[in-house]
DNA sequence: TATAAATGTAACAAGTATTATTACAAATTA
DNA sequence: TAATTTGTAATAATACTTGTTACATTTATA
């Protein structure tokens, strides 16, 4: 599931609109129907999104009436980063060209070049979301 | 034209490659048959990104026989910045949902603290990139 | 125990984005 | 004049994202 790429999407919003209704009602089964009105998009999508974060022992879940999902950790320990993580699929600055020409002297070397390059790149967007928890990020709302 | 929305795609390694290449072979014609066999890509697709280099001002190109693509600005006033730049179309961190719910208290506010979010991270990836120029790109290579 | 309500997930449909390809007018060189 | 190349439109093919339908399973409670 969501063999995709990269954020070419609404999955971080998507996650952090959960995540923020589930800490911001605590210790409530909130279900996704109610979630999937909230953030006006389809329930299963919801679903399936709370099943990652249930996969990542972010999220409890009860089946059945009067069922519904809750946060299982501290909203303070869930960085940006988490989330980040949680939806990403490559590097921020998209992918590479996968058969570039060996006989090129260019073509031959770019991608190890590309490659260093791209993962500096989401090394800093990592530490700077680091800095940033779920918690903080929740107290903005009244 | 792409009208398109992140990096899901390969833009900026084509780009990079592209502006590489006539970096490294400065003062000839580069046509875009040639460029296209060392990313192996469409020449068509390589005459699309050279069409937005042109329009930047980076890149000089030749109709007719003998033409091709030229490189007119030094490498060194190119930042990574600038080419992502170039072919971004949104925040680093994706979209946001568009109609959430304004009866909901948060889905009446996440919108403002995700622009701020999104803003934020975007800036920290934009001053990284800054530092970095194309010229000391194409010196890695031999 | 029966009913209603909810998750979890598969399967598929619809929508959107990306890349490839074909085609050809216009420009340029020799 | 012939050959070559850009520039760009149009379309096709592929891939990704989101929406929807369906249903087995679980759970609460009347």
């Amino acid at each position: 599931m969501y063999l995709c790429v990269i954020m070419n999407n609404t999955r971080f919003a998507t996650i952090i609109h959960i995540l923020t209704l589930l800490a911001k009602f605590p210790d409530q089964w909130l279900n996704s129907d109610w979630i999937a009105e909230s953030i006006n998009i389809n329930p299963v999508i919801v679903r399936k999104e709370l099943s990652i974060l249930h996969k990542l022992g972010w999220v409890i879940s009860k089946k059945g009436k009067e069922g519904g999902s809750m946060l299982h950790v501290s909203s303070s320990e869930i960085s940006m980063t988490d989330i980040y993580n949680a939806v990403k699929n490559s590097s921020v600055l998209g992918k590479k060209n996968t058969c570039t020409n060996t006989k090129c002297p260019i073509g031959m070397k770019i991608n190890k070049e590309l490659e260093k390059l791209f993962d500096e790149t989401d090394r800093v967007l990592v530490n700077a979301l680091q800095k940033k928890s779920l918690k903080a990020f929740v107290e903005q709302f009244a």
